[in-house]
DNA sequence: TCTTTTTCCTACAAGATTGGTAGGAATTAC
DNA sequence: GTAATTCCTACCAATCTTGTAGGAAAAAGA
């Protein structure tokens, strides 16, 4: 299960993401992100309600994770550092939450190896990774534009 | 990522489907699990070691979750109770884990409603719906025969 | 320059979860 | 009767989760 900390931030990255696409309409943009208009916490909490500081220590996470960008003092906030389509939700989970993988020993970006069996032969350790592969296959191809995009 | 109890009772159960595709082999027979010669914990921790305590409670809880049955005594043990193609990998973790799916609005077997969003047309809902889907899709079809298959 | 608004940073803390351990009761085989 | 096994409940230490507290630093505007 994603932890509540993932969850919270996909639920703010999804207001930036529809802040980030109504400002290229406007401005017929489709280069990177800009880091004009920034979105402030106080402003993300209005729309999905959570804790303010508990969502500060998110958005910090997200910003040392490379995500996002910030501007500090009045009329600051948090801005996308790249186009939604080229953030795969996978990026996102494994700074808040860590490994996408069941088992250490099957991670692609958080491998330790497996001392109680020989990987090579390990049924285990092959059924896990077509785990994670069916996985990856959806959190690496699905990105923050997906996340936004409204149905119907 | 799994458990420990996960990861161990996966293990703990490679050893029984082996054992259980021996005695079919030997008795040539095709039908569903039989009781005679269960396997103790004290052999399965011979080949995977691991805490015998811990491992009791374990497959304690695969009995209880009606994947194992047991024999008590001397000369008992555990054994599977079906065929090792019926039991899914995915039946395993609900026993042992709980929910697969990343988050509890999109869960089959433990859902709890979503009070943040509207289901019906929330991003993240239909995003994590997918991720769910395609592990299942692995889990579901994948069993514990398939974890006792040797490769090459 | 002063005030307000914002992000940034570190530390703390209660509660839940994980990964076991302890000790014995019940059952069965011999 | 004894040894070997499962069954059951309670406990426990360490870690993780989900926040909270309190301010420092920076920027904007008057």
């Amino acid at each position: 299960m994603l932890s509540k900390k993932a969850q919270y931030a996909f639920r703010a990255l999804s207001t930036l993401v529809r802040s980030d696409l109504k400002r290229r309409n406007e401005a017929g943009s489709t280069s990177s992100a800009s880091s004009d208009a920034p979105t402030s916490i106080a402003e993300m909490v209005k729309i999905h309600p959570m804790s303010t500081k508990f969502l500060e220590t998110i958005l910090l996470d997200l910003k040392r994770g490379g995500i996002l960008g910030s501007k500090k003092g009045k009329g600051g906030g948090y801005y996308l550092l790249k186009h939604p389509e080229d953030t795969p939700l996978a990026q996102v989970i494994r700074i808040l939450d860590g490994p996408i993988a069941p088992m250490p020993c099957v991670s692609l970006h958080f491998y330790e190896r497996c001392h109680d069996c020989n990987e090579a032969i390990c049924g285990l350790n092959r059924l896990m990774s077509e785990v994670r592969d069916s996985n990856l296959a959806v959190l690496e191809r699905r990105s923050l534009a997906d996340l936004a995009a409204e149905q119907n």
